[in-house]
DNA sequence: TGTACATCAGTGAACGCGCGTTCACTGATGTAC
DNA sequence: TGTACATCAGTGAACGCGCGTTCACTGATGTAC
């Protein structure tokens, strides 16, 4: 018998099956930067992997089941991102900068994630599609509710504090495609930078 | 020998080699509203037409070349409409309200255009991605030319003109997809207008 | 601690199926005279 | 206008291949006593 402290693997063999599960997602992840959810194949997968096809459906009903599952791991550790981002979120040129520095660095660390979800966002799985429009929803209520605290919001409606997020949260998420897509890093910046002052601007005199 | 005055097809054969293509386009368009272009396939096109599947050679060299076509069609005929909505572009409400509405009746013509150029716009081909890439490029650069003509445009330089027309050009796709998605078309256009206001509020102060 | 049994992640063979592509063809349409 | 030949959109058979899924299995890990 063993006694672990951490919560996930409680023995050797679930040790070793989350490894397997991990080795799945991640060669997923790496496949998908060519293709998309709705053509990629199980056995696809497992050879990337290097196990047999039927092993797949120890950890996956199929590859929209992967699929979602790559969601939460890819908006997962978007949450601590997102965090540091918000309190850098204003309309202060520094500010500005540093909002838009703080996306361009998530994505060099996590290029495939951000891929993954501005492909998959429209894509040809329901069950994916409403994965990441359901995670999206949240990360605009989490800003929203944190523009709320702050002493710029008085006045304004709580369903236009929703709708001002969702414009931040889609300006996030239309940034990080387009800096995966360009080759010229600058000009993208420079554009989102030019955005955010725009929207900043219009939030300083929505209430006049 | 024939003499017609429509410049397209200049024979019997030439119409009905057309009349097929396009039949390989609206099956192919109908095909992708439950998947993605990286996983449509030849056989499933030419069965849908009813034609044998090497007659899909005679028009197209692959589902890619096919997707390339589907572009040129679904973003030709939202020039025309472009036009009408670029008279209606402003910010007082009801200019706004008017916008908003063109998206709305657009999306409800062509619904399966919308939905392939939002899902192939980050989808798996590179052929289509480029295609879709280039031609909101020229939409934003036709916004940005006609904004250069009105006079509250003086003063701006050119690439911020440029870079405000990326930005409601960015936002017509969005608010585009978003209608499809949602069960809730009061909202998604009540956010539009709202959004469509703060931007325009920005411009407003933009040179203060 | 040691033993006997249960669990279950990963194996390996087998299946039927639809795929993309090749090739030689047919027969209606087009062209030359 | 009529005839003889060329073109070429669509046909139909055939191919090798990789797919998802089934099933009975193995052997290391876990559990009970």
């Amino acid at each position: 018998m063993s006694h672990v402290l951490g919560s996930r693997p409680v023995g050797v063999r679930q040790a070793q099956k989350q490894k397997t599960r991990q080795a799945l997602l991640d060669a997923a992840l790496r496949l998908l930067e060519e293709q998309s959810l709705s053509s990629l194949g199980l056995r696809e997968v497992t050879r990337a992997v290097g196990v047999v096809p039927t092993a797949f459906y120890r950890h996956f009903r199929d590859t929209a089941e992967l699929g979602v599952a790559l969601v939460e791991e890819a908006l997962g550790s978007l949450h601590t991102t997102l965090a540091a981002m918000l309190a850098a979120t204003g309309d202060g040129e520094e500010r500005v900068a540093g909002t838009v520095q703080l996306i361009a660095s998530y994505v060099r660390a996590y290029p495939a994630h951000v891929r993954f979800i501005a492909r998959e966002r429209h894509g040809g799985v329901k069950a994916v599609r409403e994965a990441i429009g359901g995670q999206l929803a949240l990360f605009a209520r989490e800003v929203a509710d944190r523009f709320a605290t702050e002493p710029r919001a008085a006045g304004w409606r709580e369903e236009d504090l929703l709708m001002l997020a969702r414009t931040y949260v889609d300006h996030m998420v239309m940034t990080a495609s387009a800096l995966l897509e360009t080759d010229d890093e600058q000009q993208v910046t420079s554009t989102a930078r030019h955005q955010l002052r725009l929207i900043g601007l219009g939030r300083d005199h929505w209430l006049d």
